[in-house]
DNA sequence: ATATTTGTTCGATAGTTTTCGAACAATATA
DNA sequence: TATATTGTTCGAAAACTATCGAACAAATAT
């Protein structure tokens, strides 16, 4: 993975918020099935987060956004709310990258 | 390593010059001296950077400081000129975290 | 002693980020 | 059908970041 990738992973986790989000994420899907490692779909995830922070909606949303965009979370619509795991491909990377 | 630490240090990895000038510190002092791993002192890394990047030295100074302040990188004075270390430590932390 | 080099600090400017609330569309419920 | 819920998008405000050049102090060279 190039330096600007890279760079745009770190900048998706220099947020403090969105950091715990992503950890969020990461933990609830290894909750959720062990067997499947931290690539686990997490179901509602959107709510559950808004549960947890203390920020509005469309902020969180954002927070959401950024992470995807940077490649460390996939979002899948089912309905009304949406599912997301956190994207092994990108832990992979971030891994050989140190 | 708390959330918050973690988030600095990321933060500092987020630009991409930076980013830049953190792989070059490390992957200079992989050469200076191998047995000593990642943590061989740079010298002259101020001087080495300003050839490598087109910016100027205030905003090379600056990277240098948020790479310090960070905790990624130590830098030691000697005359005229310093010498850069990689923070094993951080690094340490790092692989940790993922 | 004077001039040069090294690196820092200051003030400014342009651009980015975080956050909010309001308005919205899509889905689900009464 | 009317209402509530979920999540997105928009516009705005405040804070932060990246970058520059000028002015500077310390060390070195002439």
């Amino acid at each position: 993975m190039n330096t600007e990738q890279m760079a745009k992973i770190f900048k998706a986790l220099s947020n403090e918020q969105r950091l715990k989000l992503f950890k969020m994420i990461y933990f609830w899907s290894k909750t959720v099935s062990e067997d499947n490692g931290c690539c686990s779909d997490v179901d509602k995830t959107f709510t559950k987060a808004c549960e947890c922070f203390d920020l509005s909606r469309s902020t969180i949303s954002h927070h959401f956004k950024e992470l995807q965009n940077a490649g460390l979370i996939t979002c899948t619509r089912s309905g009304q709310f949406f599912s997301c795991r956190v994207n092994k491909d990108a832990l992979d990377a971030i891994k050989e990258f140190f």
